[in-house]
RNA sequence: GGAGAGAUGGCAGAGUGGUCGAUUGCGGCGGUCUUGAAAACCGUUGAGGUGUAACAGCCUCCGGGGGUUCGAAUCCCUCUCUCUCCGCCA
């Protein structure tokens, strides 16, 4: 959520700012303004009403003890006629703070000055790509033909349990993602991040709190018998242990990571993207969080990009980093970096991570602050990233390492699964 | 699922109608003392809004919402959440 007080003194570089992001802001930004301005005025002749009518309750007071009925009751009548307007004053004043309230979470976060223009993927930037893409053998096959073929992965079987897009992993497929998770929670840690782990659902305040809600309703599996949301990712639960919380100056930077389940509905998907691993209700992902002061934040999430980049090297697969556009970026993002892998048989960049920074747009709608050495309370920066998730990394770690012998593994994974190969 | 208790400032924990934003303790910060530290002692110590160049000032906030009253943390209604015991269960 962005600040009225940015919007109301900055509303044309709000407005010009979101056309980046293909919104446009115009319209919701002047009425911010105008309900602002009421809301204002309103709150100012509220609490001068308030003012009076605390003097004269204390006059009262002072004339009850004293004996000094008659007196009294002829200022209880002005009070009373006071109470009345405020009654409708505060009414007013709550409809307008709503009414701001609702136009504020439409706005979305104001990108970077350097993030690019675009309408989608396809004009995303690419910053780097690392690694030769390999061709695939003759008779290669795609990672669902080579799980099927090894006994890794029973998509029909997750069919029959629960429905498409919730894999059964086997044997050493199961294996091979307990091995990743453990590899990655591992360098996560070795990296300075805080593990924890997470509840897998969480309250409507958390999933507002990470900008889920309003926003992505219907992205999400809810429980409406708890309203509760099952979380697409475990930024949710990550982000939110620090809602509405100041923290010390020394406390920062904060570094946390969690390994969970995600769930996704996936709604309006179809088609070759949902084949195989590539797109699912259900998958692993290892997220890393940061919670940073203001003037660090594009530095950590450089930081953060490097540290995924690295992950991925060290898996020995071919990457691309690029820098979303525009149109592509998220509702919360200020700037997000999206890291493909390459799958050598799909022939395919997949999207194994995206780090984001949210500046201050997520600890505004969490209020959370540090106090500065003024004794000031300054709205933080948060970030994010995947580091990673896994069914598409194994997609293209299936697709890429398939010999004659069989499954090759990538050196840095053997010591967590305890084979080099999958016959 | 049944029965009961509770929700107060960073934490603990008082407060049952009149300067209570709130006693006190701990923690934090500043100071005295000390070569330094600890202890002791003294002082200070929430958030939001409005407002200001910045202060000041004013208003709101004792889980959320509503009500009674000139006046509510304190009384009433309602919602949510937490805890304890019993039942069931990994």
């Amino acid at each position: 959520m962005l600040q009225i007080n940015f919007i109301r003194d900055n509303s044309k570089t709000v407005i010009d700012k979101l056309k980046v992001k293909n919104f446009d802001a115009t319209n919701i930004v002047e009425k911010i303004i105008e309900v602002d301005t009421k809301r204002r005025e309103t709150q100012k002749r509220l609490d001068n009403n308030l003012s009076e009518s605390n003097d004269l309750a204390r006059q009262i007071g002072q004339l009850f003890k004293t004996g000094k009925k008659d007196e009294a009751e002829k200022i209880k009548e002005h009070t009373t006629e006071l109470k009345k307007i405020n009654k409708e004053l505060h009414h007013q004043l709550e409809q307008y703070k709503n009414e701001q309230e609702q136009l504020l979470i439409q706005l979305p976060n104001i990108p970077h000055e350097s993030v690019p223009r675009g309408d989608s993927e396809d004009d995303n930037l690419v910053i780097n790509e690392v690694g030769k893409t390999p061709k695939p053998e003759e008779n290669a096959l795609p990672h669902w033909e080579i799980a099927s073929k090894y006994n890794l992965i029973d998509f029909e079987l997750g069919n029959k349990i629960t429905g498409a897009g919730f894999p059964l992993y086997k044997e050493k497929g199961a294996k091979l993602q307990r091995a990743l998770i453990s590899f990655f929670i591992d360098k996560a840690i070795e990296a300075g991040y805080i593990e924890y782990q997470i509840p897998l659902l969480v309250n409507e305040a958390s999933a507002f709190g990470t900008g889920q809600l309003p926003d992505k309703d219907g992205q999400m599996y809810h429980i409406p018998l708890d309203n509760l949301y099952l979380i697409p990712t475990s930024e949710v639960p990550l982000t939110n242990i620090f809602r509405d919380t100041i923290l010390n100056e020394e406390d920062l930077p904060i570094k946390c990571t969690a390994y969970s389940a995600c769930f996704r509905r996936e709604a309006g998907s179809y088609g070759k993207d949902v084949r195989g691993l590539n797109r699912l209700h259900q998958f692993d992902k290892v997220e890393i969080v940061q919670v940073v002061k203001p003037e660090n934040s594009y530095k950590v999430l450089d930081e953060m990009v490097n540290y995924v980049t690295e992950l991925i090297s060290l898996l020995e697969l071919p990457y691309r980093i690029s820098k979303l556009c525009g149109g592509d970026l998220g509702f919360a993002a200020a700037m997000t970096y999206d890291i493909n892998v390459f799958s050598a048989v799909q022939n395919k960049w997949l999207e194994v991570s995206s780090i984001s920074n949210f500046e201050d747009f997520q600890a505004n709608r969490i209020k959370l602050r540090f106090k500065n050495s003024h004794g000031k309370n300054i709205l933080l920066h948060t970030l994010n990233g995947s580091a990673l998730a896994l069914p598409r990394l194994i997609a293209a770690i299936l697709e890429n390492n398939q010999t004659i012998k069989g499954l090759k593994i990538p050196r840095a994974l053997v010591p967590y699964t305890g084979f080099d190969i999958i016959k």
